[in-house]
DNA sequence: GTTCTAGAAC
DNA sequence: GTTCTAGAAC
């Protein structure tokens, strides 16, 4: 019954999973919590893991059973730490040692735009660096085929680096442009105090919240752009995805800026293989290359696009040594698209659909054409794809027809606009659990959703919202989610709005619960700020739907359904915090005379 | 999406 | 023996 329970993990939500062996273990971990007060809190983290059994069914229904104890693992064991040999902390200045050509021989790219990157993914996100330097230097050999006058340097802080020498063997074998392309064992946050390097534009690896710390590159560069590159960079976006990158101005405030010149730091979020960090492949390095291939690309694409507007900026200023623009790019156009309009220019940063190269590569074999043109293919070959796969099953078209014939079916409808058609769920999986289906046709699910659809999806959450408060004006106890299953059993676009009680003869099945109650379960908002950032939603794995049942409040693990009902319904603790965001919607105060003026 | 039901779990 | 899950069929 128990065969493909999971363990628990931090992007569910949970601060801090203390990992229990044994009897002793749980009265430590007891005691632990029970001397919490209202206001303490302990480290975040995962605690107790066990490094080597990490895929040995353990996790919190071992408190249902006595286990053996074989005692290795106390529960205040150290959580499992980044490789620091290759993810080392910033050491301040060091003297570098540049191990491409001699660039101080070669005048005339003195001045060319320099992009300075560390390894993406090798080091937090423990990607095998043996296939890193193969994405690297494929990467840099596409980007080199299409942009000329630029020149691109990867960093590493140590000199005994095993990715730089990596790269260094690949890309002479693959003979790469060591003018354009070179390898510096130094401090990225420091290039022109510590090595005398001028590179304006520099990348981090980030992570997906675009937050400060975590140690490495990330921590550095937020640590050395100070609070001004924070700030600028939430002007850009709140979060990342994985293969893609976002341009932010450094402020002239910011020290990096003042100090190193550095004007541009591109953020870039590369594929995670450690299971400790969100969005872990779980070694599939066929999805990993791919990924972390459109993460570089994307990088390159972005630096193009600031290398081209400094010519043209050198150009109108008349600064410029008589090098025409297009110079810089070889397939001018398909750079030249970024610069088209600001608010185009933003969302083209935002999200990288992979190469822009016409060539295509291993990683990335449809990648051709333009990157304007591109999102448009992506987007015809993701939804034709999606259509070839999708084999709606008879039952699966109800939706569809209500929303095209919504005159047809007055029983079942509580509201009809032009955009939306709003009724209740045949099966409700709650007290209260209606749909807002959106009637544009062709509109089946989640993966089809683009930006064009933004408005309509806002009016949507508008209408879910307005009969979530009307709801509970009339049942305070009530409380709603608003969200789409990342992949739905019913074609037509639909929102669902349902009360969190789950109290219904209806939920009898775990996929059931953990369609509502797993990340499968995509909330409005979170997929509005998607679309507006990224111009795609993430799909969720159906996997979500068969993992272990567990409490929407207080995260408790339960066997099965029935006992999961039972729990639920006597439950007194919290919503869990990453829902505390805007996801929930209680009752509003005086929320009867606010609703019935609507 | 649901219903039915064999077989696993208890 | 009963409860519960999960896969097939619709």
């Amino acid at each position: 019954m128990l065969q493909k329970k999971v363990l628990p993990n931090l992007n569910e939500g949970f601060s801090r999973i203390t990992f229990c062996q044994n009897d002793d273990d749980v009265k430590t971990a007891v005691n632990t919590y029970s001397f919490l007060g209202l206001f303490d809190s302990l480290p975040p983290g995962i605690i107790g893991q066990k490094s080597g059994d990490a895929k040995v069914q353990q996790g919190i229904m071992k408190f249902f059973k006595k286990v053996d104890t074989d005692g290795n693992c106390s529960q205040n064991s150290a959580p499992k730490h980044e490789n620091n040999e290759n993810n080392p902390r910033p050491m301040g200045i060091e003297k570098g040692s540049e191990v491409g050509k001699d660039e101080q021989n070669d005048f005339q790219w003195n001045d060319a735009p320099t992009l300075a990157f560390p390894s993406i993914s090798t080091s937090d996100f423990q990607f095998n660096m043996d296939k890193a330097s193969d994405v690297i230097v494929e990467a840099v050999a596409d980007f080199f085929s299409k942009v000329d006058k630029v020149k691109l340097i990867l960093v590493d802080l140590s000199s005994k680096s095993k990715m730089l020498s990596l790269v260094k063997v690949k890309a002479s074998e693959k003979n790469v442009d060591t003018t354009r392309f070179s390898t510096y064992a130094g401090d990225i946050t420091r290039l022109y105090t510590g090595g005398g390097l001028h590179c304006n534009v520099i990348a981090n690896a980030s992570n997906w919240r675009l937050k400060p710390g975590g140690g490495g590159v990330n921590a550095a560069i937020f640590s050395a752009g100070g609070e001004a590159l924070e700030i600028a960079t939430k002007e850009q976006a709140d979060t990342i995805s994985p293969g893609s990158s976002i341009i932010v101005p450094v402020p002239r405030t910011s020290p990096l800026n003042q100090r190193e010149g550095v004007t541009y730091v591109i953020h870039v979020l590369g594929p995670n293989m450690n299971p400790q960090r969100p969005n872990c492949l779980k070694d599939d390095y066929v999805k990993g290359c791919k990924v972390l291939y459109e993460a570089y690309s994307s990088l390159f694409n972005n630096f193009a696009s600031i290398a081209l507007s400094q010519n043209y900026q050198k150009e109108y200023s008349g600064d410029s040594k008589s090098e025409p623009t297009k110079s810089v790019c070889k397939s001018f156009e398909a750079v030249v698209e970024c610069q088209r309009s600001s608010s185009e220019q933003k969302s083209k940063r935002e999200v990288s659909y992979g190469s822009d190269c016409n060539k295509k590569s291993k990683y990335n074999g449809d990648s051709g054409g333009l990157p304007g043109m591109l999102e448009k293919e992506e987007q015809k070959s993701e939804r034709s794809d999606h259509s070839a796969k999708s084999s709606w099953g008879s039952w699966a078209h109800a939706l569809h027809q209500i929303a095209m014939h919504p005159e047809k079916h007055n029983l079942d409808v509580v509201e009809i606009s032009d955009d939306f058609v709003v009724l209740n769920d045949l099966y409700p999986k709650a007290k209260k659990h209606i749909l807002v289906t959106s009637r544009l046709p062709g509109l089946d699910c989640l993966a089809d959703i683009r930006r064009e659809h933004l408005p309509m999806l806002q009016k949507m959450h508008a209408a879910g919202l307005k009969w979530a408060e009307q709801f509970s004006s009339h049942d305070p106890s009530l409380v709603f989610r608003l969200g789409y299953h990342s992949v739905p059993s019913m074609r037509q676009l639909h929102l669902h709005v349902i009360s969190q009680d789950f109290d219904s003869t209806h939920l009898r099945k775990k996929k059931h619960w953990n369609s509502f109650n797993t990340p499968f379960f995509r909330d409005s908002i979170d997929v509005q700020e998607e679309i507006k950032m990224n111009g795609l939603a993430t799909i969720k794995d159906e996997k979500l739907l068969s993992s272990e049942l567990r409490c929407h409040h207080c995260k408790s693990a339960h066997p099965n359904l029935p006992r999961l009902k039972s729990h639920i319904a006597t439950c007194k603790a919290p919503f869990p915090s990453h829902l505390q965001n805007g996801q929930l919607i209680f009752a509003l105060s005086g929320s009867s005379d606010a609703v019935s003026a609507i």
